[in-house]
DNA sequence: GAGCAATGTAGACAGCGTCAAGTTAGCTTG
DNA sequence: CAAGCTAACTTGACGCTGTCTACATTGCTC
């Protein structure tokens, strides 16, 4: 029947890639139709059968390619950490560590913090459900989330003890402490900001600098 | 007047006071009830028809209290806040401390850490609501909700004013900024364990007390 | 006692997630 | 090349949801 024929360059006769051929590249448009969806109308509206309905297949199609619709859910989430990780990186571009060039002082940390939330708050459809209660509580979080998730918890904490190591005087926190406090400022900012409860988003700029700040304050306690 | 004194503390002629009469007070225990159900088996889980049941009325009886199950979410948050008042309050209990003396040191700053975070984690079916994106994102808040909050949150900045005004050294950091940040890293944390992010709730004294550290460092910035 | 407003009920509707059963289409194998 | 297998997709159905409408009850006020 249907020979929408424009079938996007077909002959994906690749290995490892399983994509649908039926409709062409379905997984992946429901992945991105749910990100849009959920960007434009929030979390809540965000249906199985109008993200159907939105890539143009019937109710049940998706079911095919996710058990659950917690389970599209943590695929974006996990597409969502794919996005974030350069973000958290301790050298996200230019190839190297650099060992003894890589001198952390507080206007690094000041850029690390706005990077962290202009991330959260321009990606906040990824970001509610990366960080978010909805999945985590659920304890149904796909093992390829949870993998993924981690790998970024863990960069984070190495993110954080580079920042001790390259201090001059050596920092007498605890680092895996230090990475919780600080990872709780941002995460909270983020969502404070992404939920509206703070509004005045021109304040974000003298806020993550105030909390530069105090990081950096910190680091150096003795 | 009514003389069914039994409860209900009759004469409830005034105009502010509406109980029902006809279930005896509905509008307080679909309150309870809600926070209960939630407590118990997660936001996602309430539905007002379950709520219903629980209190054995019919379906629809909730929306002669409550216009919708928005609306009956703003007042559980707002219940909230009224339990959340006695933590951000400068002085909960009297008599404690010193009275005019009141001098803030990091010990003081550690108790009010742990009260704030012990109420999240212990009433997080009010923290949710109060401080999720549930309610704030809809831009639909009651005018009562948005009472009570902003009036918690500016007990907050004072509460932090306090801190810095009663601080030995005057300190150079500005008040709103600082209540900003504080507070991101306690809601941070709250959420982080609350959502099961952060798993480890043996950790949570330590991570508390790395706070209080870093928060009173930096309210001593000269 | 009459009337009224507050409070309760039952019925109905569209939308939701998702299970079960049927259909189509491309690949594999004889 | 035909047969068959299976992944991809469709339609139908079920029980749940929020909430609108219309109706019944109740107790207070005149």
């Amino acid at each position: 029947m249907s020979n929408s024929d424009i079938e996007n360059s077909g002959s994906s006769h690749g290995l490892g890639d399983h994509k649908p051929y039926h409709h062409g590249d379905l997984r992946r448009q429901l992945l991105d139709a749910a990100a849009k969806l959920i960007r434009e109308e929030g979390e809540a509206a965000l249906s199985m059968r109008k993200l159907a309905l939105a890539v143009g297949v019937s109710r049940t199609a998706p079911y095919h390619h996710f058990s659950d619709k917690q389970a599209l859910l943590c695929a974006v989430a996990e597409e969502g950490f794919r996005r974030f990780r350069g973000i958290v990186s301790v050298r996200p571009e230019s190839g190297e560590i650099g060992d003894q060039a890589a001198v952390v002082d507080e206007a690094a940390i000041r850029l690390f913090i706005r990077r962290y939330i202009d991330f959260a708050v321009n990606n906040a459809e990824y970001y509610d459900l990366m960080f978010g209660g909805h999945l985590w509580k659920s304890q149904q979080l796909t093992a390829s989330l949870k993998e993924v998730a981690y790998a970024s918890f863990k960069v984070y904490i190495e993110h954080i003890r580079h920042w001790q190591k390259s201090t001059l005087l050596e920092s007498a926190v605890d680092p895996l402490r230090y990475a919780q406090v600080t990872w709780s400022t941002l995460h909270g900012m983020s969502r404070l900001l992404i939920d509206g409860i703070y509004l005045d988003s021109a304040a974000v700029a003298a806020m993550s600098d105030t909390a530069a700040d105090m990081f950096w304050r910190q680091l150096q306690s003795t």
